[in-house]
DNA sequence: CGGTTATTCGAACGAACGGTCGAATAATAG
DNA sequence: CTATTATTCGACCGTTCGTTCGAATAACCG
């Protein structure tokens, strides 16, 4: 048998190569989208041969997945912190918004694939899917400072999701255009968003 | 050879046909997506042999197009009067999208697949396509309208990409949600935007 | 009618691709 | 060292699916 020092290392080396190969896929992932990403370009990109990725990962949807699921679960724990302090709606959802620009802006490449990914899947597929439990969870919290916020006079009184919907739409142009210039400042998404929410 | 009365005759009925394999094919299309979507399933769906479909065109994809291309066209055709009447561009603005609910409305399964369907594509095919041109135009008289309508004070001071992109999604969620209701009013649409764009 | 053209269609083709196999190599242990 | 296990990989397999073929039928014309 081996020695403990030994099984550590190797499981580290495990892991890095998992992580090497996640991302050669997201390279490919982000260009093809799932259907067009072919195993063998990702195994080329990635530098392994084709059947090493199958030694790492059972299926094709699984590395699709993993990426997903490491991409909203990283996400998650950088708001967790922020969405449960107890400021008013408006400024919670506001701070949650910075937050999620700054940890875009920290990994630009895997944010992009995440926000853009979820229209690979219909309804059916996507439910069953681990990644989607923390992508929920965001969106329940955004809806329910949403929520409150409309019964406060903080947000304008419309529809909640619309209010998602059309704040998402926005949040992500802001975010994503405009990659040549580093990151977008706390101001300019507090001005931005100022000019949409009334109130407060 | 043939009298021209069976001439027009034959021509319309190659019309019709075509036009029945489309209705076919934009069920498929809507629910699987372009690569989802089979031909031996759209063959069915429509009710010809698989074979008569490439009798009729040359390839999915330009069946995919045919489709696309019919449909921005009749939307555009729909909105070009609206587009030039000379109102203020804020008014313009509002009447262009009142029309464009009312022209989902009329065929919301095709403008359903209108506005989910371009994600399907890489950028690089994506500029090929007929259809491009009349979603390019339709885009590029809105975003027209908005830049006027900031100089004139009549729209918040943003980033005018940024506006009709909240707005789209805002606009979206309006028309496509709730499809068990019959339509969207007027004052709904009226209302909603009020909401969202100051000034006026 | 017979000849010609238009239309229809299932069977067959061939390329693409996800996934597996089995052999080869490297790492580790005793 | 040998034995055992972990890892790597290109060749291969089976399926799926867009497209084409070739024969059969229908429509048309003189």
């Amino acid at each position: 048998m081996e020695n403990t020092a030994t099984t550590d290392r190797k499981a580290a080396e495990r892991a890095a190569r998992k992580e090497l190969i996640l991302q050669g896929a997201l390279t490919v992932f982000k260009e093809k989208g799932l259907e067009g990403a072919k195993i063998d370009e990702i195994a080329r990109v990635s530098g392994f041969g084709k059947a090493t990725l199958y030694y790492y990962f059972s299926s094709k949807e699984e590395i699709f997945n993993a990426l997903l699921l490491h991409g909203w679960l990283s996400l998650w724990r950088e708001l967790e912190e922020t969405a449960v302090g107890g400021d008013s709606p408006r400024r919670t959802f506001i701070s949650m918004l910075k937050k999620i620009a700054e940890t875009v802006n920290a990994d630009r490449p895997l944010y992009e694939f995440l926000f853009q990914a979820p229209k690979s899947f219909t309804a059916e597929e996507n439910n069953r899917a681990e990644w989607k439990a923390y992508q929920n969870r965001l969106y329940k919290v955004l809806m329910e400072l949403i929520e409150q916020g409309i019964t406060e006079g903080q947000f304008p009184q419309m529809e909640p999701r619309l209010i998602l919907k059309a704040m998402g739409g926005l949040f992500h142009g802001l975010v994503f255009w405009g990659a040549d210039r580093g990151s977008i400042t706390e101001d300019e998404i507090e001005e931005m968003l100022g000019n949409l929410l009334r109130g407060n």
